[in-house]
DNA sequence: CTGTTAGCGCGTTCAT
DNA sequence: ATGAACGCGCTAACAG
């Protein structure tokens, strides 16, 4: 029931225990008889000796293990997210935790104390970077002193917009930091839609949803929704009006299946999710493992809501893009 | 950027890091001056000092983690699962490391590397017992050396079928291990079913889609439902039958909010998921701290589907019960 | 009240 | 090819 360690793995093998750690760590400068390694594999398979990641991360420096700071699982997404990520580390050899945002630092925190090697931050609002004494990989926001896996928008928006009059009212529903708000302000400006605005909203369901509330009173003529959820308050509150208000609404696509069904929605920029949590990991570890990797930046396009394309988007089960 | 140490806040302090240490652990035969104590906190402080998880992990033996053994976040039972017991094991002072489960042990390895104190087993197959050296909770099942913490289903489900005729086909749709089936068994018994079975479903959706489409092509009067997804299945099954077979359908109500829409569906037995993670929590963390807690067992009701405690559970979105 | 010391399990450097 | 010694950051037993 107790823990064995290297000690007893050695003793069973009649070998020192530093030759044992040598064997384990594939330490080059040691090359060991066939012999004493068949005894000390037959050893550790006889104890069920598994090496300790306390010891290892004390000695080591480095846990290998990651933190990631995650909204709600309760929210589809989300749990998707956490899903992938946990596969994408682990085939990387690292545990990752999982921490729930708390609206302040103690995420943060705990991890750190837990010795994590980084963290890849999802929480609501920026953490502090001086703080974050690791590397830390954030998405969809600029943050000094952190590495920040984008979406390019630009490109997808612009499209979607230029397909609207230049005098139309857009208002765009974004999240705090997120990087929408300046896509919508560079395009607006290279179109000429000068009656567009970006509005921020909060996590919080019901303050989002009295947000909306407000902004529909202004009627806008276009919508650029950010998010899932948003879109389907959004929808709730179109179908309750019954003043013939009927805007156009361009979603974000990085997840699909049961997509809002909204009336109104004319396209969906689209973007993949997997890709940018790859690019995430990537970096991540590239940068814990001091093997540089360029942050690039991930597509995204448009796609029309009569085109095929979005058709498949919208249908089947909750899923990842 | 590099870690502060115990060390480097006792330098700040201008006092011996043990003396530091004591604070921290408020060892109780170590009285420390108001003035110390003040300077103590202020370095703590300045320097940002967290104390290192590996290491109190090596020195004292146990390292605060447990290890949670997970199915496919993907679905929502699942991940609104983890998101509770990721806040309940938090409250407690535990950090919990999801392992997603690999249908072999090696989620439990990984987890036990990283020196866990303990083990919450929500895989699909039960676990090696002798493997495992760290206090080990499961649900819904029987294993020897290991705490389960189970649903007595009994008496709910002798309410139910005692609404059917004693010579009805009753086929109990269940997974491996399940006590269920057990219950099936004795309440079946009990009642003077002799035409009752149990048939066990796998993880699998495909496997399970066609194990039940055999199932179903022998017309049982009574299904007895164990989960959400099953039952959706089957009810996709059902609504494809064109011969007029209409069988009568009881669910295992553990999750709330979009309830499949079946035809056929009588009845639920209920059972709180809140109230089985709580006491699994509760039960792992005694059997960690020595602090001895009783297994009991969590009680389930029958709902006929025409209440309204049924329509209640039925509503809204999905989250747990 | 404060300081000294030993050692948790492991990996590395250096000496056989 | 093998072993001895050291220290990672921390806690606890013991000494001043």
């Amino acid at each position: 029931m107790s823990k064995t360690t290297l000690k007893d793995v050695a003793r069973e093998a009649g070998v020192n225990f530093t030759l044992v750690s040598k064997m384990l760590t594939n330490n080059p400068n040691a090359r060991i008889s066939k012999e004493t390694r068949k005894r000390i594999e037959a050893a550790i398979e006889k104890l069920g000796y598994r090496p300790s990641a306390s010891a290892r991360a004390l000695r080591n420096g480095r846990s290998r293990a990651i933190g990631m700071v995650m909204r709600d699982l309760t929210n589809a997404y989300f749990a998707h997210v956490a899903n992938a990520a946990l596969k994408l580390f682990g085939s990387r050899g690292y545990q990752l935790l999982i921490a729930l945002d708390d609206g302040g630092d103690g995420a943060v925190q705990s991890l750190l104390q837990r010795d994590v090697d980084g963290i890849l931050y999802l929480g609501s609002k920026l953490p502090d970077v001086r703080k974050i004494p690791v590397p830390l990989v954030l998405n969809d926001c600029i943050l000094d002193g952190a590495d920040c896996v984008n979406i390019n928008f630009d490109d997808a928006l612009e499209t979607a917009l230029s397909r609207f009059d230049r005098s139309a009212v857009v208002a765009g529903l974004f999240f705090e930091n997120s990087l929408w708000k300046n896509s919508l302000a560079r395009v607006a400006g290279r179109l000429g839609f000068d009656r567009a605005s970006p509005y921020t909203l909060q996590p919080d369901l019901e303050m989002r949803t009295r947000k909306l509330a407000e902004i529909c009173a202004q009627k806008p003529d276009v919508f650029i929704s950010s998010g899932w959820h948003t879109t389907k308050i959004l929808g709730g509150i179109l179908n309750a009006d019954t003043s013939g208000y009927s805007p156009k609404i361009v979603v974000h696509a990085n997840c699909a299946g049961a997509f809002p069904k909204v009336r109104g929605i004319c396209g969906a920029v689209f973007s993949s999710t997997t890709e940018m949590l790859a690019r995430s990991c990537e970096v991540l570890v590239g940068k814990i493992e001091n093997k540089p990797t360029a942050l690039g930046e991930i597509a995204a396009t448009y796609i029309a809501a009569d085109s095929e394309q979005f058709a498949a988007l919208a249908d089947g089960e909750f899923r990842l893009t």
